[in-house]
Order: C-alpha cells, then sequence, then structure tokens
DNA sequence: CTGCTAACCTATCAGTGATAGGATGGAGCA
DNA sequence: TGCTCCATCCTATCACTGATAGGTTAGCAG
C-alpha cells in the first residue's frame, strides 16, 4: 500500500488503523497563522465529514489529515460541536448570498420562486455536511431547552428566503395566507426531498435529477399564485 | 437519592452521574426469560432515547434502567445499531398497521388520503425515537454503498403507502403521473415537516397543530385530484 | 543574542461500544 | 432431597472517543 503525499484517494475498504493513516499529512507541517489554520482544519473536516459522516469522523482523524496533534484542534475549536458549527456557519453564508442574490436579481418575478427553490435544494445536496449540521443533527430534545446555536446559521439563511417569500406574495406571485406558515411549509416540502435524498441514498430514488424536477413543479403549483 | 448497592462506586461529576442513577432499576431484578428481557430493555431504551437522544444515550444509561449489567444487553442485541434498529422495526410495524387500517377503512376514498397523511405525521411525532432511527440517523455516505437495515421497516411501511396511493389514484382520487414520483414526492413533503419539528423543536414554530393543518390543507391540494 | 508568546506537543483522563471468560440460579431429573 | 446443566448474568478489560493539563519550541521584537 502507497500513501502519496497528503492524501491517497482511499478505496473502498479501508481498517479502522487505515483510515486514519491513510489521511495523515505527510512531511513537515509548518506553522500556521491561528486563522489560516482555521480554515485549514475548516477544509479537511468537510471533506472527511462527506467520506465518512460526522460522527464517524474523529477528531484525531481530523488532526491527522491537517497534519497537527489531536489536542491542537481545540486551540481553534472549543469542542468539535463547535468545529461542526463553524463549518455549518461558513456554508451557509452562501447559501444566504446565494438566496440574496435570487431576491434582487433581475428576473422575472415569476420565476424566482423557482430559482430560490432549485437553489435551495441544490445547496442542500452540494453542502451535505452543512446541512446536515443544520437541520438534521439531534439537537435538544424538548421545545422548552436552551436554544441550538447548530440551527443560527440556517435560521439567518432561512430568515433571507422567508422575506424573499415577502416580497414575492406582496407582488402577488405567491398565494395568500400567512407568510410564516407559507413559508415554514415550503420549506418543509423543499427540506423533506433534500432531507431523505441525504440520509438514505441508498433508497431506490431511480433518476434523482427527475425526481428532484417532479418534486419542484408539484411544490411551484401549491404554492406560487395561480394568477 | 438513594443508590441501591451494586455499583455506585465510579463517581465523577454529578450531573452525568445523576443521569445515570436517575434511571436506575432498584432492588433485587429477577432473572427474565430472554425473550421478556429484550421487551424490557426496548422499553427504557424507548423512553431513554426521547429524554437523552440516541447518541446521548449509553448503553451504560440503558443497562442501568433495565438493572442488569451493560454486556448483558449483548446476549440480547448484536451492537447498539441493532438494539435501535429493534425499537424503529416495533414502531414501524404499528404504522404499516395504521396505514393498512386506512387503506381498507370504510371511509369515502376521498378522505383517505387526508387519513393516511395525518396518521403518517401524528406517527412520526409520537414515535419520534422509532422514526429518526429509519429515516433521520447519518445512514451510508453513498448511494452504492451496502443496503442499511435501518431503513428496512420503514421501508416496509412506505410500500404499504404507495400502494395505498396507487388504489387512490385508480380510483380517481390522485393526481395522474407516476405514481412512483408522486409517492416519494409527498413522502418528501410530509417527512419535512416531521423531520424539522423532530429535529427543531426550539425553532419558532407558533403553534404547531395549526402549522400542521396549513401544511395538511397544502399537500392535500397539491396531490389530490381536483376532479 | 535574549526573551516572550503563540503554536504545538506528549501524557493522560473519564466515558463509549464491544469482547472474553467466569459465576450462578433455577428448572428437570435421580 | 440432591445433582447437573445451561441460560442468564456478571467482572475485567479492550481499543477508541472527546477533552484537559502542562511542558516544549519556533520565530518575531527588542
Amino acid at each position: 500500500m502507497t500513501v502519496s503525499a497528503k492524501d491517497s484517494a482511499n478505496t473502498a475498504e479501508v481498517s479502522e488503523v487505515d483510515r486514519v493513516v491513510a489521511h495523515r499529512a505527510t512531511g513537515v507541517v509548518p506553522r500556521l497563522k491561528s486563522a489560516a489554520r482555521r480554515e485549514d482544519i475548516l477544509n479537511h473536516a468537510s471533506r472527511l465529514f462527506l467520506s465518512y459522516g460526522i460522527a464517524g469522523t474523529s477528531t484525531r482523524m481530523i488532526a491527522n489529515a491537517v497534519g497537527i496533534s489531536q489536542p491542537s484542534l481545540y486551540a481553534h475549536f472549543a469542542t468539535k460541536e463547535a468545529l461542526t458549527n463553524a463549518l455549518s456557519a461558513r456554508a451557509f453564508a452562501s447559501l444566504e448570498d446565494l438566496i440574496a442574490k435570487i431576491r434582487s436579481a433581475d428576473i422575472p418575478a415569476a420565476t424566482r420562486l423557482e430559482a430560490m427553490i432549485r437553489g435551495y435544494i441544490r445547496f442542500a445536496l452540494d453542502q451535505g455536511a452543512a446541512y446536515r449540521i443544520a437541520f438534521m443533527l439531534e439537537g435538544p430534545m424538548h421545545e422548552d431547552e436552551a436554544f441550538n446555536p447548530n440551527i443560527l446559521p440556517g435560521m439567518q439563511a432561512f430568515a433571507g428566503f422567508r422575506d424573499g417569500l415577502a416580497l414575492l406574495q406582496r407582488e402577488g406571485h405567491l398565494r395568500e395566507g400567512s407568510t410564516d406558515h407559507l413559508a415554514q411549509s415550503l420549506w418543509a416540502s423543499m427540506h423533506g426531498l433534500c432531507a431523505l435524498l441525504l440520509a438514505r441514498p441508498d433508497f431506490p430514488w431511480g433518476e434523482i435529477e427527475a425526481m428532484i424536477d417532479f418534486h419542484v413543479e408539484i411544490i411551484l403549483a401549491a404554492y406560487q399564485n395561480k394568477a
């Protein structure tokens, strides 16, 4: 077995040990300024989460990939959860940008809803790890529990989404009714497909793109104003 | 706080210890026949999962609640995952029953769709732990990976749901189109609300029952035949 | 060159899921 | 009654996890 520089694109069956060693950074790892190292960690963690899942990625795996010791991670993130939250925040910032861009884009208002829906779904599937962290991990168990910071980045993006819907509604391109209810319901409809596709890629979905198109069409018909 | 004999030895931090001791079975725990003990374990695990989450419930907590040693669990379940799967299977059997009952119920076909949707949502929210296990936990990372047994109980229930939709479609109460696509899309719409409510009880949902009613109405309008 | 600080390390902790192998209680038979 | 047997249950221990304590060192400021 040859472990080339940085990280061999490891193959199917990996032993526990290989799983760690395969991602070991080789050679001297230079000391980095805190901010740069932090980004470094997030990048490696993001890649590992996609391969092994969040629970399946240990802090030692991340540290090995970066090329530092496991406790060194704690100079940048107080806990593993803080690391995942930071990853989520970084990803969701791009979703916020996307939604804001669509909201103010120079495209027919009638097609803005579809653009937002498709943008959301594409983001969720592309940034699976970050999306999971924000919306799918086991969070608080009861509604009266302390507010979970995991959700914050996602909630900001949702707020932008909701505002976009409010604008569309004022312009007459969204059906009437409580904007909050509409936003949450539409959110649920989009999230459902994303969550199932992410959590159950082994389900016999058939052609996934066709499935997405089908679902988006139904959603559009359900929430768009029929005017 | 009364800790009865056995092992109060290894104490470290208060809250952590309390979390374990609080559910400790007191008094002599009689030896049980395998099947009875198995049910016993599932009942206690189900309760603990609701309070502390699945990842947050250790095999030692379960064993303490039942009143047996932690390794004794492995006489009944090969792994912790097998235990959660058994729990999921037991719960989903009741969902299958429910759907089958509705499918053959003596109610107007036009209202059968709504009954199935509401039954599904109610089940997901009532049996949160089992629902999470089947549809929300981190499963396989890639679609070509080995089929995950977690999903089996849920998939059987889904098959019943799909068949119910097929029947409704033949009777003209479901919109036309690929039954598979319709079933998966409707599933996604229902799942989205359930998954978000379960994963984010701290989100400012407002009145949850009203939100559910709103979403169900939109779903009905979207998938029901407008005839 | 000296000294300070941020970056980094080794050693170790309690808790986790899981395994190995020994103790025991109670049902069935003499 | 006493004996045997084995399912049930235990203690001891494993490798690994996230996290902490405290010492070491690179590299810049003076």
